[in-house]
DNA sequence: CCAGCGCTTTGATCCAAATCAAAGATTTGA
DNA sequence: TCAAATCTTTGATTTGGATCAAAGCGCTGG
C-alpha cells in the first residue's frame, strides 16, 4: 500500500544534515497517496482562510510551499527560529527532543494531515528536532504571516487552539503510557494508537508501515529494541499480529485491546486523592 | 482525612459530587501567601484585557471569581463542559488522567502563577482531572467570555497559545524524564524542576513543600513509592538533601544535577536517524 | 552478483526496581 | 486523649526487562 506511490523507505544514504527538500511548485496540486486537503489537519484552518479571499491566492500567500524531504531529512531543530509550521500531507515524520546529557527521546510520530511546528508559538523556537521517517510531503507555512491574517480573522487563532490541545492530549496519553510498566501494553497501546490514527485519515487500521525502527520505537515506548523484538515475536506467536520487518498486520484488535487495557498489577497506584473517578 | 472536605469519591458519599470551593469576593484583594497578579501566569493576558477598558471592571468581566479548595478538593473532572479556566494565586493542584483499564497518571502538578483547563480547548471538555493537593486558592475564568473579548483582541489568543506551547514544551521535558530509566534520575530532576519553578516565582528554591504523597510522587514520575522513599534516604545519607514528610531541603543542587545528567549506561538510544546532533 | 552495513532476532545473564511484608510516625476525628 | 486511618520507611524476595553476545536478513552500492 505504500510502494504504489513510490513512498516506501528507500533508505537512500543521505549523510547530508542539510535540508535537502525538493520543492515541488504549488500548480501540483495532487502528490499520490498525499491525504487530501479536507484530510488535512490544517484544513479548518485552510478553510477559514477562505472566508476571505480568493481561496487559492491566499493559500498561496500563507502555505509557502510544498516540499518533500527524503528519509532522514531535517525539518527542523530544536531552538531554531520557528519561522514555518508543517502540514504533512503524506509520509512520516519524528520528532524528538534532547538532553545536555546527550540522551534523545522521540517524542512523537506524526502522520498525514497532522501539523508539525506549532509548540514553539511561545519561544518563536522550535522546541524539538523532525525528521521524515520516509520520504515526505509537506506543506510549509508562514508563522509570520499566519499570524498577520490571524490578527483579522480569530478563527485562525482558534484553529491553533484546537490543534496544540490536541497535541496536549496526544502528550497526555503518551504520559500514561511510559507511566504504566509493561512492555507488552505498552506495543499493544502503541499498536491500535496507530491503527487508530490511520483509519482517521482514511488508510488500513489493520496493515500499516510502522516507518521506525526497532530501535526508534523502543525509545519512545521506553524500553529496549530487544525488548521491542521480543514482544513483537510473542504477539506473532499468538496470532494477535503478523510483522515483517516495518509492516505490520494486525489479526486480533480486540486481544490487543485486552493486553493494552489489561487492568493487570499494581503499578504505583495514586492515593485516594487521584483516584477520584 | 480527605472527608473534611467531602469531595473524595467515597462510595457513601457519591452524591456530593458539587464543589464545595469557597467564593471570595472580588474585593478580596489579598490572599495571604498568593503570587502577586504581575507574577501570575495569566498576567500578560489580563495586562491585555486591560488595554481597553477599566482595568477592574474587565477583570471582574472575565475572572469570574476568586475561589478556595481544600485539600482534595476537586476543581474539574475529565471530559467534563470545560467552561472555565484556572488561575492558581496559592497552593498547588494536580492533574490526572486515567485508562479505561482503571490506571491512573498523574501528568502535572500545578504551583500559583499557572493556567489549568486550556487543554480541553479543542473539544470543550476538560481533558483531565484537577484537584487541590493543599488549602488552594484560585482565579476561575470564564472560556466564553474569554472568546468574546479575544474576538476583538487577538492579544489574548496569543496569550493563549503562549501558555499552550509551554505546557507543551512541558510534557516534553516530563517524557524525556519517564523515558529515561535510573530511578535517581527521575527523582533529581524532579526536585531540580520544582526547585527552579519555586524560584520563578519567588520562593525559596532550596526548600519547599513537595504537596505530593510518595505515592503521588512515584506515580507521576513512573517508579514504586517505596523506591520513592529508598532513593530520598539514599540522598538524605548523601547530604544532598533532607526530608521530613513532604517538607524538603535541597543541600546540593550541583550534586542532584549531575545526578539527573549522568550520561549514564545506554538507554534505548534512537538510531542514527535520530541523533542528528 | 557479491560484500558490507544496518536492522532484526534470539539466547544467556544480571540487576534495578517492583512486590510483598510489616513496623514506625502523623494526623484527625470520635 | 486515644485509636483508626494514612503515610513513610525499611527489609526480604522476586522478576521484567536491560545488557551483553552473536547470528540471520535484506538492502544498497560497487
Amino acid at each position: 500500500m505504500w510502494k504504489d506511490c513510490g513512498v516506501d523507505a528507500m533508505p537512500e544514504m543521505e549523510a547530508t544534515l542539510k535540508r535537502d527538500a525538493v520543492v515541488v511548485p504549488l500548480a501540483a496540486k495532487r502528490v499520490c497517496g498525499a491525504v487530501a486537503c479536507r484530510d488535512c489537519g490544517v484544513y479548518r484552518l485552510c478553510a477559514a482562510l477562505g472566508l476571505e479571499e480568493d481561496e487559492l491566492s491566499l493559500l498561496e500567500r500563507v502555505v509557502k510551499r510544498k516540499l518533500i524531504f527524503k528519509r532522514g531529512g531535517l525539518l527542523f531543530r530544536a531552538r531554531e527560529p520557528a519561522h514555518y509550521v508543517y502540514a504533512i500531507r503524506s509520509g512520516s515524520v519524528k520528532t524528538c527532543v534532547g538532553t545536555e546529557g546527550g540522551r534523545v527521546q522521540i517524542t512523537g510520530l506524526h502522520l498525514p494531515g497532522e501539523l508539525l511546528g506549532l509548540a514553539g508559538f511561545d519561544s518563536r523556537e522550535y522546541t524539538c528536532e523532525a525528521r521524515a521517517l520516509e520520504t515526505t510531503s509537506v506543506c510549509q507555512v508562514s508563522m509570520q504571516q499566519l499570524e498577520e491574517v490571524a490578527e483579522r480573522l480569530p478563527a485562525i487563532h482558534r484553529e491553533m487552539l484546537c490543534i496544540m490541545s490536541g497535541q496536549i492530549r496526544h502528550y497526555e496519553q503518551l504520559l500514561l503510557l511510559l507511566g504504566k510498566r509493561n512492555a507488552e501494553r505498552r506495543l499493544a497501546a502503541f499498536l491500535l494508537g496507530l491503527s487508530q490514527r490511520f483509519a482517521l485519515h482514511r488508510y488500513s487500521p489493520t496493515q500499516f508501515n510502522l516507518s521506525m525502527s526497532r530501535s526508534d520505537i523502543g525509545n519512545y515506548l521506553g524500553i529496549a529494541e530487544e525488548t521491542v523484538c521480543r514482544v513483537f515475536t510473542r504477539f506473532q506467536e499468538e496470532g494477535v499480529i503478523t510483522t515483517r520487518r516495518r509492516y505490520v498486520e494486525l489479526h486480533d484488535i480486540e486481544r490487543l485491546r485486552a493486553i493494552a487495557h489489561d487492568p493487570g498489577r499494581r503499578a504505583a497506584a495514586p492515593s485516594a486523592l487521584a483516584s477520584g473517578t
